[in-house]
DNA sequence: GCCGTTTTCGGCCCGACTGTTTTCAGTCG
């Protein structure tokens, strides 16, 4: 299901803000909930969830297709009455159908169904039984014991259901990746040393997925005495609560407040639960469909033939997908967005790896807010293997950020210029990240930036402008003739701050046009471009940056988290310019813009 | 409600765990 974090609906259709896919992702994830209430056929239920989720991940704008139903009718999982409703949503801003539905219910209901273990039946009989209509009614009920004494519930359940809701009310139901993949790395080391029979330990779900943030952290491990292991795990000195125990799987809260699910199993049937497990949801459905097409059933122990009840078990994911007549498919585009047919016709996009990075074009010093010299982080690059980078600190509109006036730009220059002469083994431009004013225009006149190697150009200020006024700022610098990329697009901080509003593929066509690139910024609090943008921006033919914008050393781990996402987005390594080698990098940077649109990448790969 | 190497009607993905229940409904992933 797509986030239903903000209130189901409301806000939505009371917004003149056109609706966006998001929005109308969620009326269809809030009908789909509604008619389980409500309990419609399971089958009509998973038709409007699916729905959501097409909508959720749709790379191009909704608004674009909305007007025609045919085309809207293209899209799997998109019939008759989907199409028209949608088109009815677009166009008004209102759904007759969703409206209606939603009268039938007391407003609190969808809220009380986002607490874990109360679902469709529980919700209903608590709004009938007990009059409970919003969050505040439940927790009074479960304070006052009337809600245990509900059929199926009883005293255990609800201190459960209790607990959820307290940490609900005090926050965080999802981390960001950055978050949850260093918790989930810890708890895997940890788990080796208290589990000595654990082997091949891996993180599966949404994290495998590298999706930006996560509910909670999927383990998967291989033992032979898969209890031993549950047992371990559920001891372990970081976990703080027991959710669930059993002979193959547990469920663990520990200190900081995640939630880990690990599930264990022996080597023979590894290859299936890695699958299973790393989802998506969806992507699996699909594969168990095409499983039942070949008169098979998967499951997470294997491959099981309908004929005889044989089972044959799969340790690698490759072999699964094999007998299911398909290419590997990486985890990071399993999210039923059309990978599976791509695969089937043998046209997979070659996705760029974390090794084909070879430079960072976004890097501040401690001339602006970073931590350290230019000449140490010039160090630390070249220890890292990156044969160049950019020192792009901040320019003067950053006044928090200690951004360099002209004249400390120039200092700044020289300082870049000699660590490029002393630091063996990695090239280091001279850059600027410059502000993008809330007019357009940008920090450091033309002839300043003209000195510059790389001008990452980036908003940093006057995020709330309205969508037509920021589209117009954006595409002013893309037109810059000294703008090598737009930084963080949408400033969007994951799960803290909302990204701005403008017409992304109009930014997009502009970035294409003229060989202006768009970064996608690895900093896991960023993200930026998303992976739905990145893959809605490289159909229409833009180029990337994969930059870890780092502020201090360390920063330079970043760097997988925006190969992740890039991936996410189907980038091949042809996409994104810093796979390139410096002297590609460098020819590239000396044509002039509107050339780099059309420049050629040499793939001559010289390793 | 969607969809079609098996169909324009009749199917639609699969299993573990919990808690309440004495055989399984509810929820989750």
């Amino acid at each position: 299901m797509p986030d239903s974090e903000r209130e189901p609906g409301a806000e939505t259709l009371d917004n003149p803000r056109p609706l966006d896919n998001q929005d109308v992702a969620r009326v269809f994830a809030d009908i789909a909930t509604l008619l389980q209430l409500k309990g419609e056929s399971i089958f009509k239920i998973r038709a409007y969830t699916r729905a959501a989720e097409v909508f959720d991940h749709l790379p191009e704008p909704i608004a674009l297709i909305a007007g025609d139903e045919d085309a809207l009718k293209e899209i799997p999982g998109i019939g008759d009455a989907i199409a028209s409703k949608t088109h009815e949503l677009v166009a008004t801003g209102k759904m007759e159908f969703f409206e209606k539905l939603r009268g039938e219910f007391a407003p609190g209901l969808l809220d009380i169904m986002t607490v874990p273990e109360v679902g469709p039946k529980t919700a209903m009989r608590a709004a009938e039984e007990l009059g409970i209509g919003s969050l505040d009614d439940l927790e009074a009920a479960l304070r006052d014991g009337s809600f245990a004494r509900l059929p199926r519930v009883g005293e255990k359940k609800a201190r459960n259901i209790l607990r959820h809701l307290e940490a609900r009310l005090s926050q965080a139901d999802r981390m960001p990746i950055g978050k949850a993949l260093p918790i989930a790395e810890h708890a895997i080391g940890e788990l080796y040393k208290a589990a000595p029979g654990v082997r091949r330990l891996t993180v599966a779900g949404s994290l495998r997925r590298w999706r930006e943030s996560a509910g909670d952290i999927d383990l998967l491990g291989v033992a032979d005495d898969p209890e031993a292991v549950t047992a371990a795990f559920a001891g372990l000195p970081m976990v703080v609560d027991v959710l669930g125990q059993g002979a193959t799987k547990a469920s663990v809260v520990v200190s900081g407040g995640a939630q880990i699910d690990l599930r264990v199993s022996n080597e023979r049937h590894f290859g299936a639960l890695l699958l299973y497990f790393t989802g998506s949801k969806q992507h699996g459905i699909r594969l168990r469909e095409r499983a039942q097409r070949m008169g098979l059933s998967l499951n997470e122990y294997g491959l099981t033939d309908r004929e005889n009840g044989e089972l044959t078990p799969y340790d690698t994911e490759a072999a699964v997908y094999e007998a299911l007549g398909l290419p590997y498919i990486p985890p990071e585009i399993r999210e039923d967005l059309g990978e599976i047919a791509v695969a089937e016709a043998g046209a997979l996009p070659d996705l760029v790896e974390l090794s084909d990075i070879r430079g960072d074009l976004h890097v501040h010093s401690d001339w602006s807010d970073g931590h350290v010299s230019v000449e140490q982080m010039a160090r630390e690059a070249a220890s890292r293997g990156l044969d160049y980078l950019a020192m792009t600190d901040h320019s003067s509109g950053r006044g928090i950020a200690n951004g360099l006036s002209v004249e400390r730009l120039v200092a700044h220059n020289r300082e870049v210029e000699e660590a490029d002469a002393r630091v063996g083994g990695v090239r280091v431009f001279k850059g600027s990240e410059v502000d993008i004013r809330a007019d357009g225009t940008l920090d450091y006149p033309d002839d300043v930036l003209a000195d510059l190697d790389v001008v990452i150009a980036s908003v940093h200020s006057g995020m709330s402008q309205q969508a037509e006024v920021m589209t117009a700022r954006i595409i002013k610098a893309i037109d810059n003739p000294h703008v090598t990329a737009i930084g963080h697009l949408t400033t969007r901080f994951i799960l803290e701050r909302p990204p701005i509003e403008a017409d992304f593929d109009a930014i997009f066509r502009a970035a294409a046009g003229n060989g202006t690139l768009m970064e996608i910024n690895a900093s896991p609090k960023r993200l930026d471009l998303k992976d739905s943008h990145v893959r809605r921006a490289r159909e229409l033919n833009v180029r990337f940056l994969i930059n870890t914008d780092a502020h201090e050393p360390d920063n330079f781990d970043l760097l997988r988290y925006g190969v992740g996402n890039a991936r996410r987005g189907w980038a091949e390594k042809r996409d994104v310019l810093n796979t390139l080698p410096v002297a590609e990098i460098e020819r590239f940077l000396a044509t002039p813009k509107p050339q780099r649109a059309a420049f050629h990448f040499e793939r001559a790969d010289s390793r």
